[in-house]
DNA sequence: CAGTATCCATTAAGATACTG
DNA sequence: CAGTATCTTAATGGATACTG
């Protein structure tokens, strides 16, 4: 029924612990649509939750809270609730995500060279 | 009918050649479960497509195939094929992906490191 | 050998409304 | 402010059988 009988590779759920590969258990950890980006913005310090979502237009709440949860569980983010009220918490880097900054350095530089080859080249 | 309403956003679909980040263009062009997997092993050379296959366990051919289309329409690899019998199709790395190269030299090393981490913390 | 085709299960993502 | 909850759709991934 609603048992999987198979290899069972789900991105999400099981995180690929298990998995052989180093780079599957990257790609895995940092897979999904605004991992990278909420990473990368946080490169710059310290972000508030409204902050994050204020600097990646077109994510909705849900994600974003999906989205660093899961990577707070991963130990990619730190999270930090004060005690007040309104809330106010912040997010920021760990050591693990920071050894990750070259990548997105890589690739933004490589994004913003071939998208804009790839709008010139569209008729 | 079959007409979104909405912002529009899916990954594999509309490849994401409008968007506004360079970062999510590129994510998204490298998002899917096998794409770094199969670019990385391709970094040693030209491989066929059974060669691709058995390198990396647990990929369906469907999915081979799936990825390494949309991997070409997208100039990430080139692909010959040879008009022979039986057929003999090579695969490589463009120009452009060849400049990624230090992306999954970064996240291969970061997944060996955090892989044993959490692999020794697992209780 | 290098794929296709079909069907189906699981997962990711989004819209929207609501809350301590 | 910083989320939850619920519902829906879109996308991904897989099993299996078949083909030029």
């Amino acid at each position: 029924m609603g048992k999987r009988k198979t290899t069972s590779t789900n991105l999400q759920n099981e995180r690929f612990i298990a998995t052989t590969c180093d780079l599957t258990y990257a790609v895995c950890l940092l897979s999904g649509r605004w991992k990278l980006l909420i990473l990368c913005h946080l490169q710059d310090g310290i972000l508030r939750y409204s902050e994050i979502r204020s600097k990646i237009p077109g994510i909705t709440e849900k994600m974003l809270t999906v989205q660093l949860r899961e990577m707070e569980k991963d130990g990619l983010v730190y999270r930090t609730v004060r005690p007040e009220f309104p809330p106010h918490v912040d997010y920021g880097l760990t050591e693990m995500s920071s050894e990750l900054i070259p990548v997105w350095e890589v690739l933004e530089n490589w994004g913003a060279t071939h998208r804009k080859s790839a709008i010139n080249a569209t008729p």
